[in-house]
DNA sequence: TTTATTTACGACAACGTTGTCGTAGCTTTT
DNA sequence: AAAAGCTACGACAACGTTGTCGTAAATAAA
């Protein structure tokens, strides 16, 4: 059933009945009303194929995150959906691994038309940002959330990732830590980095020498950070207190203490980024700075969709930073 | 970019260059790999546009599932994309949030072409099936898993939820527990049905004597889920063990347990369906039946990209049954 | 040499829709 | 009553690609 099919039941040109369909000034309520019903009765739906090369608008936007096996990028997910069924537009969802070159591979791939604007977190590995560079000058409307990049200069969505790490810090150090370790999860990550500025800036505030040896560098090798912050537990003056940027290695680090018979929080506190709604279930319960992650994704959708739809090029206006909230649990209780 | 503009480049017809780039063998070596290096150099990529309207094929399957934020749908998506990734095919998400209007407005979008293929999980409330059997009218390529129902017949792609419901029950039996109740999610899933008559099965089999009374029929309304699980542990002879069908529930039960007071496993014992990788830090460790979601993602995917492909009709080979593990925990531990 | 066959390319017509333009018939203005 | 404008529709040309068909030139078979 096709516009043709639809226009010789009705007596009409298919012209006339596209016109009507789309509520076209040019005709008459009669007509468009008889093609509506026509078209009901017919259960006649444009084929989404030809609109969309016909227009070259596909009504599709592509959301590219490193991954899903993760409390944050689910609810992120949820946020973006939300936003797009309401604006009906289809979501593209593709994962990079956190490989650098998965994400240069899907960069290209959507290059041509395929979607109308792209929603990108960024993978651990990526350093260098030239296929990004590339999206900005194809013109296509683009985001960034959570673990973003200065260049190019596209709009941004984050969370307050430097005042939560001074604010977790401080709250390890009022809970009576004096050695605080921090694990990060990579060089390269806009939101690791600005966690341990912030972690920096607190010991500086409260006169604590930052020690570049209770600053673990973690990865994407699960087995590999495991030998790290376990080096790290071993160690004759071993911190006791931990933050840890991602949730994971959190819960690499109340595994390692279970091993080695530390107590949390006797022996070492523990605090980490997670939205995790488990974390208060976890024994002992887990302190948390839990991101927006839902509102983050229809924020960052929204924000899109006003590039999409006005055309205007990013405004400063565009870089929206949302608040986490530090809930604090049993892993940082203080005896 | 496009077709006519490299043919000029090249001096030759556009047909001839359409034909090179897709390795027609009525093109000559030569000339082919003259078009592919002027392509390279001129960076052309096909309009996926264009070329999905003319083949009408979008090289896009869609994935409908009622949420993300769970640790099962995210391994799920990871399976899916992987095995898209490689046949280079896109993945369309789209969410019914346990939605069944959703759920049809959504089968209804995609009955034109716009996708390939389909994967569903269906939502909770599920019980009407016209709008599946439109999509298998249609003659679009439809897999069920995990979430699946009867009619309209197409490959589904479970696990041993059956068996699984015997085991987890004989597990709770062995650990000492007389009265066993069973949270269920909903009538219409498949998954929760099976389950529970798994749970009958061992019952019957160990001479335990079914009580309706123990069995609670839960939703998606998660207030009153907390209800009726307080309601059934605040009565007098409550039972000293429980056995959800997924994980939520018994993550409420563990709230509900602090609450009254109760000590998991020593007053009641939990078990429950769960792909939280957090269980075993929960406090206490919960014992859970592991489903393999990655494996079930890309097993699925696997199925319907041989439906896509070869065109043949659904096999009853196709109905592909995983087997999940019962991983035994505190949560059951016996005195 | 003549006739088939193959090779390598070009011409061209779709695919279904959208938007521009043209126009017949009517209404309004001068 | 002639000129101008408006209303409601149809004709038609794109959009960029793919696949079918036609056909010179080269090669092979007769």
């Amino acid at each position: 059933m096709n516009l043709k099919q639809l226009a010789k039941e009705l007596n009409l040109s298919f012209s006339t009945v596209s016109k009507a369909l789309r509520d076209s000034h040019e005709i008459s309520t009669d007509t468009k009303n008889r093609v509506l019903a026509k078209a009901k009765e017919l259960n006649y739906q444009v084929n989404p194929l030809a609109s969309s090369f016909r227009k070259q608008k596909s009504r599709t936007i592509a959301v590219v995150i490193p991954e899903v096996v993760n409390d944050f990028f689910g609810p992120v997910i949820n946020g973006i959906e939300s936003i797009a069924q309401e604006k009906s537009y289809h979501v593209l969802i593709y994962l990079t691994h956190e490989d650098m070159q998965k994400e240069v591979a899907i960069t290209q791939l959507l290059q041509n038309g395929r979607v109308d604007g792209i929603m990108m977190s960024l993978s651990e590995q990526t350093s260098d940002t030239t296929h990004l560079e590339a999206l900005k000058e194809k013109g296509i409307p683009l985001v960034f959330f959570d673990r973003t990049v200065d260049q190019p200069d596209a709009p941004k969505v984050t969370t307050d990732d430097y005042n939560c790490g001074i604010k977790a810090t401080e709250h390890l150090i009022e809970s009576g830590c004096k050695q605080i370790a921090f694990l990060s999860i990579s060089q390269h990550l806009s939101i690791s980095n600005k966690r341990m500025n912030g972690y920096l800036e607190a010991l500086k505030k409260n006169n604590i020498k930052p020690d570049s040896a209770l600053i673990v560098s973690c990865d994407s090798d699960d087995a590999k950070n495991n030998e790290r912050i376990q080096e790290l537990l071993k160690r004759e003056n071993r911190p006791d207190g931990i933050f840890a940027s991602v949730e994971k290695l959190a819960v690499s680090t109340y595994k390692i203490c279970e091993e080695l018979r530390l107590n949390i929080p006797k022996d070492v506190k523990i605090v980490t980024f997670s939205n995790s709604y488990t974390a208060a279930f976890l024994n002992p319960s887990l302190t948390t700075v839990t991101q927006p992650a839902y509102e983050m994704g229809r924020e960052a959708a929204a924000v899109l969709f006003k590039l999409i739809e006005k055309k205007k090029p990013a405004s400063p206006i565009d870089n929206i930073v949302l608040n986490s909230i530090l809930i604090a649990r049993n892993s940082t209780k203080s005896e």
